[in-house]
DNA sequence: TATTTAGTTCTGCAAATTCAGAACCAAGTA
DNA sequence: TACTTGGTTCTGAATTTGCAGAACTAAATA
């Protein structure tokens, strides 16, 4: 057995997390299982067994994240298989890209306060507000995200 | 004809993005609808008529928007029918919630890395990193909102 | 050349989502 | 009391999603 029952409990608590994120309920496993289990790599077929989920599923749920940089994998010498695992440090990335899209809307909504009637004063100044607030934390953000990554870089 | 062909494609873009956030197809256009719209309240029937979409679905979507607190209604005397419209001052607890929720994942993360075997001496600390930048930018947020919730008060 | 192995692709089903339309209810109005 | 009106609820149909299982490919091995 390659993970404890309390294991795959934690799994499948990370795996609600992650379908909340907008993976398949497979992709959720994945990631969950690869952060989970002591051992950092595994074949399609031992996350196939220890998911007990289909080996196409797991193929394509591996190659779509993949896609999104959010696994990859190692072989060895002689030996055919790939070997996945968590590329944990392009995370950073996904959870800056996950703040950025709740900040996105602003983009859009400045848009419809652009059209809007200009009669409606007072609505339009509570579009306003917002939008500036949201443009104002997402500056903050970046601003964040760019020490860390300097940070990072350096040590 | 209550919006302007320009105003339907800005709600159908708007409809897209809500969409994303979660949001069902007449949900999000009903968002749009009463951002964009110059009038700011409008009857089901309105909603119905303007965006092409059943009694019922505008119904059911209404009720859910009016549950997540992004709609309310106002009524006239003698006058039956209930006037709908964006509850933007409440628009900011939505973004903070969806901020909240990118961040979120943390605390699971941590319970993942409190029972990792401490063999995996690398991936462990990467995970670490991660947990504690995400927490430093939960607290800068909190600060932001707190900040901004303060300014608007006064105000 | 036949067989095994790792991974990929295709087909179709089962579940979930979303909505239209119809029936319905409750509060007024004629 | 019957009719209208605003809103609600129910049912079923159309999509969409996610995956299992089988067929398949390509590389390595016997």
């Amino acid at each position: 057995m390659n993970v404890t029952a309390a294991q795959k409990r934690l799994i499948e608590k990370l795996g609600v997390f992650f379908e909340g994120q907008g993976r398949t309920p497979a992709e959720a496993r994945i990631i969950g299982l690869l952060l989970v289990a002591d051992q950092l790599e595994m074949t399609l077929e031992e996350i196939q067994h220890t998911l007990g989920i289909s080996k196409s599923a797991v193929n394509n749920a591996i190659n779509v994240l993949m896609l999104t940089q959010q696994l990859e994998y190692v072989t060895k010498p002689g030996d055919r298989k790939k070997y996945y695992k968590s590329k944990i440090e392009q995370w950073m990335s996904h959870v800056e890209e996950h703040v950025e899209k709740a900040l996105e809307g602003r983009i859009l909504l400045k848009e419809a306060l652009d059209q809007r009637s200009k009669s409606t004063k007072e609505f339009n100044t509570a579009m306003k507000d917002m939008i500036e607030f949201m443009e104002f934390v997402q500056s903050h953000h970046q601003e964040m995200f760019a020490k860390w990554k300097k940070s990072k870089g350096r040590s």
